[in-house]
DNA sequence: TTGGGTGATGGAACTGGTTTCATTTCTGTT
DNA sequence: AACAGAAATGAAACCAGTTCCATCACCCAA
């Protein structure tokens, strides 16, 4: 095996082929205003001798990278819901010849904002072109990444601050709506008591309680939330919440649950009590993990489409660094009831 | 806002500080062989100006892009288990100065070889130094891989080809081990009748089934795998397999399932049929996803540590990069048995 | 046959850094 | 005070491409 296959540059192309460095670079880029023979000549000694052209040499005269950084604002969050948006970001990028790295920023809400650690790749110039947030975004990140001067867009579902809202691109999908469908299915199919389960300190359960709420209200029923803060995991709280509820005797006949994490815990608390999915309880979750079409019964949920989020990022940024500057757009997708075994009907008739 | 913050370059501050370009390089690098004077004036016209380096012309000289590239075999495996692994790599890479390019190989084993879609990221050179590979290899891709002359490792546990196996470096676990030590642990707990579930026409299982069956000959039982070639997702095959070992009335009192996913299948299998786990059957799954911990009873399992793969992986890697070529080395980890609660002792004394 | 227009071509200048090298400046000794 | 040796410095060359521009060959019409 030879050691390392000496790198040929577009100067050895032009000697072997006997024409200029510009006709190389010609050739190279489409070959407008190359003769058919030249073309030819350069093309087989470019094989020939391996030739392969030196990305970081092009990016420097085309002042664009071609590369995007899919920002993580939390080691702990790559779980399959960030793992899945970037599937998304990565297969849309490929598509449009763009590269994807990815990084990460650990930090917390009361670090500084100017000493929020951030890869060099984003303090060096040249290294990206955009950036793509995801992930909790209080505000002293948010300054942090507009200092940084590189566009960015950000997945807009869990940002904590409403401070510089509106300065900035987003993609999103209607929390709001997707609870009031799901609440409005399980209102069709008959139920009167329907209770949601989530920590509203999150925006983003706030926004499914207030989807819920709404439309629970708009039936004339009363809408009931077990949406207390406490620092636990989703499984954890749903189990929590579960116990409360068979301890306060509810006369509750489903459950409206914030995630799908959430909803698995009540379902297991159930389980363990004995309270049966659907018969005695029925149960909705949101975002549509891989787990939930597993549980048994499989679970009705409202689906999040990951992947079309990170479509979209992708694409709402590339517009950004075509036409930078304000105005600023939120893109806001929406969701889907994803109707499995969860939820029973009590309509008699029907 | 200002439109574009006109990026300013080694030669303007040089201008602006009346010095020589070679200075403020000197001066960006470590800055040896610069009086202190000279050193503050320049690097106070540099944060009057805001200069910030130009990360790819720095490259094109230093023969580094500091990039390595993570490529994902096949769109289909962004699942828990490469995020996590992502994940250590990310976490090693950061912590070494380097970068991560996350990018998808979509292909099937029967694509010639040279056909192989890649990122262009990979056909160019000055890009990546390296190569991290993840997901189904097999030997058409491995082939495509070492034609690119760019140094790599790969995520051993999924090759697919046993060609070219030994002239590349590689990162694994340990199949067989996990599986001998969970099922020596199966029968210190009294188990004496186990059954494998995995289709072994994937190597990984085929491994792990070989340390089950030789730690059940090393205790003097006989072997017994549910372990034919379908084409189903894992769940679906352990609820295939459950249904078969139920239908033949056996008198198996354990379960070592090829994964978490199939154990998973499995259980649900059997709690719709009745059985009761661990009452009447044991259960070990494999990988410790994250849902094994959250199953009702909560799993026990071989877990592979995903992090510290990734992390293996990097520095491997980086290894390969100070001084390349052979010998290739191997580097496989241990996997660790968690015990949960689906194992049930068979043992009446103790 | 000559002239104008077009397409092809080579080469210089450029991009934004680093590195080398020759020259200048400083320091310490006799 | 003279001088060697080391440190500091500016300028030019370089890296691997792209872009611009002047030149040249060629074709067709007048």
């Amino acid at each position: 095996m030879k050691p390392v296959p000496s790198p040929k540059t577009i100067r050895d192309v032009a000697r072997q082929a006997g024409v200029g460095v510009g006709t190389v670079s010609r050739v190279l880029n489409g070959g407008v205003n190359v003769s058919p023979k030249t073309r030819n000549r350069v093309l087989a000694v470019m094989r020939r001798l391996d030739f392969r052209p030196h990305a970081q040499a092009r990016r420097i005269l085309r002042r664009r990278s071609g590369m995007v950084c899919f920002l993580l604002s939390n080691r702990a969050f790559m779980h399959s819901f960030h793992a899945r948006i970037l599937q998304g970001v990565e297969n849309c990028a490929s598509a449009l010849k763009q590269h994807v790295i990815y990084a990460v920023a650990q930090y917390d809400p009361t670090t500084p904002s100017s000493q929020i650690p951030l890869p060099p790749i984003l303090q060096e110039r040249g290294w990206v072109d955009g950036l793509i947030v995801a992930g909790f975004v209080y505000a002293n990140f948010l300054r942090r990444i507009q200092g940084l001067h590189i566009p960015f867009v950000a997945l807009g579902n869990n940002v904590l601050t409403t401070d510089g809202v509106g300065n900035f691109d987003l993609v999103s999908f209607d929390e709001f709506r997707g609870t009031a469908e799901a609440t409005q299915y399980l209102i069709d199919q008959g139920h009167r008591e329907i209770v949601f389960v989530g920590d509203t300190f999150f925006p983003w359960f706030r926004e499914r309680y207030r989807g819920y709420a709404a439309t629970m209200r708009l039936n004339k029923l009363v809408p009931a939330g077990l949406t207390a803060r406490r620092k636990a995991a989703f499984p954890e709280y749903g189990e929590w919440a579960a116990a409360r509820l068979l301890a306060s005797e509810t006369r509750a006949t489903a459950v409206m649950a914030g995630n799908d994490e959430i909803a698995y815990g009540i379902w297991r608390a159930f389980l363990r009590s004995g309270v049966s999915v659907p018969d005695r309880m029925s149960l909705i979750g949101f975002d549509d993990r891989e787990e939930a079409r597993l549980m048994d019964p499989p679970l009705t949920t409202v689906r999040v489409h990951k992947e079309e989020i990170g479509d979209a990022l992708m694409r709402l940024l590339l517009e950004k660094l075509h036409h930078a500057g304000p105005p600023y757009t939120r893109r806001i997708l929406s969701t889907e009831l994803v109707i499995r075994e969860s939820v029973k009907s009590l309509r008699n008739s029907n």
